[in-house]
DNA sequence: CGAATTATTCAACAAGCGTTGACCTGATCA
DNA sequence: TGATCAGGTCAACGCTTGTTGAATAATTCG
């Protein structure tokens, strides 16, 4: 029987303990199916000692989620040489996915919860619309800065999603390196390739060949 | 107050009136947060009577996800002119989202509640495989059809997932041609295009420079 | 017609959920 | 030393959930 009260000092840290319980569920789970009991019995830990230190599930949500201090480490530098920004920036995200385990599981968590959290999805957009966009405005200055960030986001969140969540088998199979040299070049394509303008779309949309 | 029993012949088809709702808020919610008495409070119903109709919740989940008859319409013809199946794929799954809301939201719920639910994980990666990936195909021919497939899934379905979903401003303030115009290349680019082979990639390796 | 089947509602159950308040214990500090 | 406070456990509450069984009414069929 686990003794009453507050322990000695020095003793293990549970405030990181519960943090650490609650990522690794909201990542696996996501948050609707994550509660509170698993996530204080993976941390050792009486489920009322969480809502004292965050209040509620969604404090605990919002505490898991605090932005990610790693995404501006993954982006620093990446963006030097602008003609290799493309495949340097996909393989930095694969690399800090297949490396690093609480990275991933934050991010993870932020996808799957984002679907269906508001808060999470608000989290989301602000996270990527301040790192992709800020970074897409260091190599291109034209007015499409905010579609090409979108573009690029929606790309490289798909595929996340569909590797390591999904775990499509079409993508699972390939390695880091080829995913690299494939999607690489596209991203590259989406930061500093042709934009078609919108002006020229009316003309080319009669174009578009509609079989029905 | 409602009369008890059968109704007279030729009343609602309650039958089709739940999967509706259930449609309608799966694709809105995801399966965890829709509750069955919420789906048979829109239908109108008793939510014992879902129970008569499909057993239990996922019961119901397998009844609304039955494989899409439109995806099968959905493609027929589109890769035809193997030069602009890119854009004409892109230009056919925007317009159906815009327009068909039923095919909308099967394929939303799809997407919220593969990432949640194995039942229809495996439902997404199996519907994907067989259109998608028969449909690449009949278009190229080398040993990357799954390879491709995949990319074009993952690309595409975060592109839906952002726009519809997630309401990513870049993406919801761009008009359909303007999507088509801009990703559609991209996927004709992972349907026909150059994908590199796996034996160049460890030469290619030394050249990423890592900044670390 | 009578029997069987289907459609439908009602009332309730058991389990699990997030959350709360009372209580205890060790550290901190005046 | 004694008051205060953060850390921690326990037991329980109130609510919602998916699910069930019984009852009833319309339909179908021999």
């Amino acid at each position: 029987m686990r003794s009453r009260g507050r322990p000695r000092a020095g003793s293990t840290d549970n405030r990181s303990l519960v943090l650490a319980a609650a990522r690794e569920l909201f990542s696996e789970l996501g948050f609707d199916r994550t509660t509170m009991r698993a996530v204080a019995a993976r941390a050792g830990v009486d489920p009322a000692l969480i809502h004292h230190y965050y209040g509620n599930k969604d404090g605990l949500l919002a505490a898991t989620l605090t932005p990610p201090a790693a995404a501006a480490q993954l982006l620093t530098g990446a963006f030097d040489d602008p003609d290799n920004a493309g495949e340097e920036l996909v393989r930095r995200v694969i690399d800090v996915w297949e490396t690093h385990v609480e990275v991933r599981e934050q991010m993870a968590a932020m996808l799957r919860t984002g679907l269906s959290h508001e808060h999470a999805a608000a989290l989301l957009r602000d996270t990527h619309r301040t790192f992709v966009l800020a970074a897409v405005g260091d190599v291109v200055a034209d007015d499409r800065r905010e579609f090409r960030a979108a573009l690029i986001g929606c790309h490289l969140a798909g595929l996340l999603l569909a590797r390591y969540l999904l775990k499509v088998p079409g993508l699972t199979a390939a390695t880091p390196a080829e995913l690299v040299a494939t999607v690489g070049p596209v991203i590259q394509h989406y930061l500093t390739g042709a934009i078609p303008e919108r002006s020229k779309l009316a003309e080319s949309d009669s174009n578009g060949h509609r079989s029905r």
